[in-house]
RNA sequence: GGCCCCGUCGUCUAGUCUGGCCUAGGACACCAGGUUUUCAUCCUGGCGACAGGGGUUCGAAUCCCCUCGGGGUCACCA
């Protein structure tokens, strides 16, 4: 039969499975599906690292499209990397996504009738499939070295040939090929790729073909005894009842080798939906060096969750044209894979900060209060206890500078001069500059904060008012006054109305923030 | 390079299947004006696209062909 030499040192579990030949008739059954069979989908990340924002939008479109249709949705880890998958990785997207506010009905840390949900645990299945494919001539053994390999390819490329692999092995009589593995001789597994076309429904994109003779003798099953992703994904979909595979675009070309194989287990394949690219600056695929690309750089930075949902709902689907703002109960009730575009579109991340403002602002005071706190807390500007100590101070503060930030990472850098030293008040050049070229500026505060504590007391709107009745008395404009006294107090070129500020700040901090104004703006 | 996918304002998108309602709509960004003590918000206005060329048709963003452009993919990665 087939034991392979690295059965002795591979420490996945022994290969027992891949030499027994199966019956094609002994296959376990696969469910047949019959049209009143539930809507299936899934997603397979690998755990290789953060989550991608478009997992994310993955992610959202197949559950989606689930909870629309009264599906199932499936999340399965595609962990054959095994250098590279980590536990802490599963854990990190398993907890991303539920952040996010999605739910699957089967998965590894779930369970389901269709287990295991991590492809390492279903490795069995896949010799086994891997066996009964051999026997039934659709794979067959590649004693190829990687050395000859890379030489067919160089010399292809010499020719300006499509490199693919000769099909040497192919037409070894099987009885030779047991021989040779018998004798301890390393070897592959092959898919023997049939003549003809090849085509599949794509709910995207229509129908897809394409010509056989363009795909490879694809490997399944590598000398390592690993199958590799193509063959995996494909058994597990079967074997999952998949129904429906959303998936990114660059997957489309692997579409019919899985379609190919789907045949050649004897089941039919899926309905496809290849979903268009996420797309960075230059039009290329959104990787790292874009920056900001995993869903978790958007959670810390204070991202709204339903702002974050709201725009991977755009991303490649738009609800009519004219509405850009709505919530995920509209995204179910409308979603369709007819809908979604099929060029990538550039991800616009100005955009995507602006709707992060319109979720923010609709938030109430208190939500966004705590929203904000854990940031506040981060730049070091109070410890918890002591902002929850004074939370209607906090409030106040909120409320104040709710319209000027988009984010809650914003909030801290906003209301930092209301902590700052009231004699060290950090002016900004664009601030101190607007208070300087005011001629009697000096005057006018020193003025100003003789008249102030007999009305300081008065609520903010009252006091603006009169503090306009006394610049009136004077024969001042509002700005000679008004633009020192904002630097004095906040540094900041802009901000809130500055009679809310001083409420913020209290009599004796105002009082002497003025006081330092004057020294320091003479 | 082969194969595959795609092509409407700077960006995202509606309209394309089922030609006429399109003088191509909306949003972000940008610019100008108004409101405001400033900033922000808000309001008003502006800028700005059917990749190009041929057909078919009374009529084309929409159907057909070609060209050009962009992307994806060509692993014993996923």
């Amino acid at each position: 039969m087939f034991p392979s030499r690295a059965q002795a040192n591979h420490r996945s579990p022994p290969r027992a499975q891949v030499g027994r030949w199966i019956e094609p008739h002994r296959l376990p059954p696969y469910p047949s599906r019959s049209m009143s069979s539930p809507l299936r989908v899934r997603i397979a990340p690998s755990p290789t690292g953060a989550i991608h924002l478009g997992l994310a939008r993955t992610a959202l479109f197949n559950w989606a499209y689930a909870r629309g249709r009264k599906g199932q949705f499936v999340l399965r880890l595609e962990d054959t990397d095994r250098a590279r998958s980590t536990r802490e990785s599963e854990t990190a997207i398993i907890e991303g996504l539920r952040w996010l506010g999605l739910d699957w009905d089967e998965g590894p840390e779930l369970g389901g009738d269709y287990g295991p949900y991590r492809q390492s645990e279903r490795i069995d299945r896949h010799r086994e499939l891997m066996g009964s494919l051999m026997e039934t001539g659709h794979a067959y053994a590649c004693f190829c070295t990687s050395e000859r390999l890379s030489e067919v390819r160089e010399r292809q490329q010499a020719a300006n040939e499509t490199p693919r692999y000769d099909r040497c092995c192919r037409e070894i009589p099987i009885e030779e090929a047991q021989v040779r593995a018998a004798s301890g001789e390393a070897f592959a597994v092959r898919f023997k790729v049939p003549t003809g076309q090849t085509g599949f429904q794509d709910l995207v994109r229509k129908e897809v073909v394409f010509e056989n003779g363009e795909i490879d003798d694809w490997v399944m099953v590598r000398q390592s005894g690993d199958p590799t992703y193509n063959f995996v994904v494909a058994c597990d979909d079967a074997d999952m009842e998949i129904t429906h595979v959303l998936r990114g675009e660059e997957h489309l070309v692997n579409t019919p080798k899985q379609v190919l194989l789907y045949a050649a287990l004897g089941v039919s394949a899926p309905v496809f939906a290849h979903l268009p690219l996420l797309l960075g600056k230059g039009r290329k695929k959104l990787s790292k060096r874009d920056g900001g690309v995993s869903l978790s750089d958007y959670r810390d930075q204070g991202y709204p969750r339903e702002a974050i949902l709201n725009f991977l709902c755009m991303q490649g689907w738009a609800l009519d044209g004219e509405t850009d703002v709505f919530d995920l109960a509209t995204f179910v009730e409308h979603f369709d894979l007819e809908d979604v575009s099929r060029g990538g579109a550039i991800f616009d991340f100005d955009k995507f900060l602006w709707l992060a403002g319109e979720y923010l602002h609709k938030e109430t005071d208190e939500v966004l209060a705590e929203h904000c706190l854990p940031f506040v807390v981060d730049a070091g500007l109070f410890n918890e206890v002591d902002l929850r100590a004074r939370w209607d101070w906090y409030l106040s503060v909120i409320a104040m500078e709710k319209e000027r930030i988009r984010i809650y990472s914003e909030l801290p850098g906003r209301m930092a001069y209301l902590c700052a030293p009231d004699d060290q008040v950090e002016y900004l050049p664009k601030a101190e500059k607007g208070a300087r070229k005011h001629e009697g500026r000096t005057q006018t505060l020193t003025d100003y904060l003789a008249w102030l504590p007999e009305h300081s007391s008065k609520p903010s709107a009252e006091l603006a008012e009169e503090t306009k009745a006394w610049l009136a008395e004077r024969e001042q404009k509002i700005p000679l006054l008004f633009q020192p006294l904002r630097c004095a107090l906040t540094g900041l070129p802009g901000g809130p109305d500055l009679f809310e500020v001083m409420d913020a700040l209290g009599q004796a901090a105002t009082l002497d923030r003025i006081r330092a104004g004057v020294e320091r703006l003479a």
